[in-house]
DNA sequence: GTTTGACATGTCGAAGTCGACACATGCAGA
DNA sequence: TCTGCATGTGTCGACTTCGACATGTCAAAC
């Protein structure tokens, strides 16, 4: 499963508590890569404590419990990690609506795309402005993955960007054949 | 249901059967947006039936069942396609590695990366001689979607070569720190 | 002292998804 | 003729995910 690994791979990182895991899928890695609630994260922590991937190595007040990785979980995430790249799971509900777009009338197709250009254009001036305050501190532990992110993000917007004015113009195109 | 969406869309576009979308979501649309089985699409099919959506339009051999959308459906469709651009569900299990990579050990890494760099560009030149042979017959029906799909998909490819070259970088300039 | 809000973890049922299994048809080629 | 293959539709159980609901703690502000 995904979540798993996800978990793993955050843990790996830094040891954390199911609260901080469930604050980084709220973040960028939740916006491009994998969704998670609390609801998932606290049961999926103990079935992988259960199978020996991670362990409690901390309890603090709250009843807050510190997990980290376990040497047989990092095995397994790094034997996930090096696969072969092939076909995942993938769901993006935002990228469904920008192919089905066709199926409108094209006025509303192309008032539609107009409003994905001016989204993507949004994204790309918020993350560039991030990355430029981020040149100052350079980040350390969990943050590291927020700025691969980040970066893949911004470079996402802009692919985003560039797809709808193709497809804005190839819409006019075909509107005055 | 984003799934319902997907199947309004696509016979929106030209009337199907469940068979001609389960082969759908096989293709482009499966790859960058959304995926379903045909365990999926045929019960579905049913349900958005019972409510209204879609009707069966014709039924052919070997039991087949054309099914096309309803004014309701469409004004559902039109609906989903028009609301405001918020946060959707996104699940991709393979910017979920990308971003994970950063708990390999620095060489490891270095290695998937590369990986992930020649990956993409497998996919932009894909892609790419996919476009040039497109361009002699401008495609009709379902296959402007697939069209829309396989340029969103090039471009897609062109962020991950970019992220993953800048990544790679990145990780070198950390490790002579 | 009490109220507010972030911290922190949990259950439970409904809904959605997926793989395994199942079965029948029409067509093309050996 | 028969055999294989793509076509075409379906069920079922296991698993995953999500929203609603529930509970309690600690610190700071008022």
């Amino acid at each position: 499963m995904s979540l798993t690994h996800a978990l793993l791979g955050l843990l790996a990182v830094e040891p954390a508590s199911g609260y901080d895991l469930t604050k980084e899928f709220e973040q960028d890695l939740g916006r491009y890569a994998w969704q998670a609630g609390h609801t998932s994260v606290y049961p999926e922590l103990v079935r992988m404590a259960e199978r020996g991937l991670v362990e409690v190595t901390e309890e603090g007040p709250r009843r807050r419990r510190t997990y980290s990785v376990t040497s047989q979980g990092r095995e397994e995430l790094r034997k996930w990690l090096l696969e072969p790249w092939g076909q995942g799971v993938v769901r993006n509900e935002q990228v469904l609506r920008m192919f089905l777009l066709e199926a409108l009338e094209p006025e509303e197709a192309a008032a539609a795309l107009r409003g994905v250009i001016e989204h993507a254009e949004q994204g790309v001036t918020q993350l560039s402005a991030h990355r430029a305050h981020r040149a100052e501190e350079p980040p350390e532990g969990r943050d590291v993955l927020g700025q691969l992110a980040a970066e893949y993000g911004l470079r996402q917007y802009q692919a985003m960007r560039d797809w709808a004015l193709w497809a804005l113009d190839h819409l006019n195109q075909r509107r005055t054949d």
